[in-house]
DNA sequence: TCCGATACATTCACGATTGTATGTATTTTT
DNA sequence: AAAAATACATACAATCGTGAATGTATCGGA
């Protein structure tokens, strides 16, 4: 083989991630060699090393431009001013999960990401989940702080103790379904939990069988 | 060297079990050589292939009498009568944080079983947490449906859709603790964050401002 | 059109691990 | 007390993966 075109050289780099992402996703990025990844790519090792320094630096290309779904939920939720704050995290929240159910590719990431080993070199990635993830609770515990001074937000929860709960249940829940094979419907059951919690938030609810206003 | 008592051997095995643990939990499992584990343990790769097959067989010999969080949280809510069975959940996911702070062991031991990867010989030790945790929210499920009888369940929280919230919540606190180096205390937070959470269970929830029962 | 840079393929040298085979001093058994 | 099994240590062969070195056909620019 020779050289080829830039276009086609961006080709066959969009390849080797490609191949990369499906084979970490298939059988774990420690035990993946980068013969094989070549091999999935249609290309040999040499065109792995022209790209990429090694597989540290192509692991962590992999999540240089994917999509994340910490992201899926952040963009929206930082320039909106919605006038029920728990509202918009709320279906915020079931619009990221309606995504990663129908994005393979996502489910791939998020999979690689939350499943592999971080040691090493890798350690990155894991600092940059960890930014990621606090820069998330900063804007889920501001955007329930607003839905207290709204009073929309009961008072038994607290505005910071409320968002770590529905980001720990979130992600709990996400992981769960990547861990374990999908084993249950994402969108279904993540909806109704979802649904259950931000009820709970919400400080309009009532005793029942107890007349909230009884007659004077 | 030559052959030592039984006694000995038993030692040695044990010896080459925790310096596993504590290597996987340092520098992770795919990295680790059975040399590495064999020096730590003071003796050599011959000790290591005499007590196991393989570092595979190695692994999940860590998990045969290892304790696990779910066991510690499922044991004494078997066999328990308790009048009012969100409480008592409640106090045992407290109980198994608590000890799960103090405890370095169990602390390495579930690092080990959330952060490495998955894949062939290993897939066993997946399998079995995957029934570990189906049988906690069976578990779980039952308390939530005892307290539902009983009236102490909000209605609206359907039994099996408390149960796998508070599972997802209970598991993203301690991955998110584990996985990220321990940054936060996770008996204060976790506790704050439980508390909140059978709050928002129980239905004796009363809007802020507004008296229950109104003089007639 | 010619030349240097590019985009790989091919080859090679090396270390790191693995599994096994063998040696051997004890321990246990008989 | 002799024999057999045990609990390792040591030595060895074979593989696998890496990284670098080298080859080379083509592309882009002057």
């Amino acid at each position: 083989m020779a050289r080829r075109t830039k276009a086609e050289a961006e080709e066959t780099r969009r390849g080797l991630l490609d191949a990369a992402e499906r084979i970490f996703h298939a059988k774990g990025v420690a035990t993946t060699s980068l013969e094989e990844i070549a091999a999935e790519a249609g290309v040999t090792r040499g065109a792995v090393y022209w790209h990429f320094a090694n597989k540290a630096d192509l692991f962590m290309a992999l999540f240089d431009d994917a999509p994340l779904i910490h992201d899926d939920l952040l963009a929206p939720l930082a320039l909106s001013e919605h006038p029920d704050p728990l509202a918009l995290v709320e279906e915020l929240a079931i619009g990221a999960l309606t995504l990663l159910a129908g994005d393979a590719r996502r489910q791939r990431i998020y999979t690689i990401l939350t499943l592999c080993e971080y040691r090493d070199e890798f350690g990155v990635v894991l600092q940059r989940t960890l930014e990621t993830m606090d820069r998330a609770h900063a804007q889920f515990a501001s955007a329930f702080a607003e839905a207290d001074r709204r009073g929309i937000l009961a008072p038994s929860w607290p505005h910071g103790t409320a968002a770590a709960a529905f980001q720990w249940l979130l992600h709990g829940l996400i992981v769960d379904w990547l861990k374990f094979g999908r084993r249950f419907d994402l969108v279904e059951r993540g909806s109704s939990v979802i649904r259950a919690q931000f009820q709970a938030y919400r400080h309009r609810c009532v005793p029942a069988g107890i007349p909230v206003l009884a007659p004077a």
